[in-house]
DNA sequence: ATCCTACAATGGACTTTGTCTAAGTCAAGT
DNA sequence: ACTTGACTTAGACAAAGTCCATTGTAGGAT
């Protein structure tokens, strides 16, 4: 049983064959798909599962702070489960990869006050790029 | 005269009308447009320049290290002739604003090695988000 | 000054990613 | 079982970007 599915449970939703199986295909470590990657992992569980309820139901997860989107690259936007704790991550230029990274440190210490422009800072988003082990070998 | 036209230049480049308008659309500082913005104010120099001239144009650029893309949003890539130094963005999440900033220190340092994966690690993008002055008064 | 041609520009069709809506369906409380 | 508001659906629509056949031209050659 997926943890994510537990969690949405919790919180009074209307459980539908399509949520579950959403939330189902989102379960898992290094998870980082894109919406119609997940319809079509939907589909093969819930064959009559539409687009526009992936990316609402989707989109609800994101607004309950239960899924997480990223985007690493500059096409679609890709939906990580691993919201419950805070991370960052590291890319493979050429096939894709991703994975989610701890770094030690806090990045907001790294930014001067002469370089803040006023701004009161909430946030900070790091990508590291590089080649995997699988691809370097190639 | 645009810096970054006297870059260009020096590389052998064809100048055309279109190329030099694009070129002067992107000069400046904490320059971040998308395509149709420097298309929208190319026209205004060239009104027959093409949409596609420009996406053509400032891939070009960035082929020869000119130019930036930068994917600050999940919209459009926005293109920065800021090149010849490297630099983060800090980027307000209400109006959108950008600004360039340059943090201290290397952040490839706080990635251990058990958080690497294996990965050969080539770059480092950080952005970091908040409210800028004008929308925190506002 | 004119010619030539490889390179550049153009407009429109097409693709990808995502949003919206009107109509149909269903989960869950009574 | 009934009711109802929430959920799902298909397809139209939109924004961002790519691709291609055709037309135009920058800049070297004559
Ligand atoms: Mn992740
Ligand atoms: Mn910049
Ligand atoms: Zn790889
Ligand atoms: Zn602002």
């Amino acid at each position: 049983m997926s943890d994510l599915l537990e969690r949405l449970r919790g919180r009074g939703w209307r459980m539908t064959a399509q949520r579950r199986v959403v939330a189902e295909v989102l379960d898992g470590d290094h998870i980082h798909l894109t919406a119609d990657e997940v319809h079509a992992r939907a589909v093969a569980k819930l064959p009559e599962i539409s687009r526009a309820t992936v990316y609402n139901t989707l989109g609800e997860m994101v607004s309950l702070g239960e899924v997480v989107e990223v985007s690493t690259d500059r096409r679609a936007k890709r939906y990580d489960p691993n919201a419950h704790r805070p991370h960052q991550h590291l890319v493979c230029a050429q096939c894709g990869t991703i994975r989610d990274v701890h770094p030690t440190g806090n990045p907001l210490t790294d930014l001067p006050d002469s370089e803040r422009f006023g701004f009161t800072i909430s946030d900070v988003e790091v990508t590291y790029r590089g080649t995997c082990p699988n691809c370097a070998s190639a």
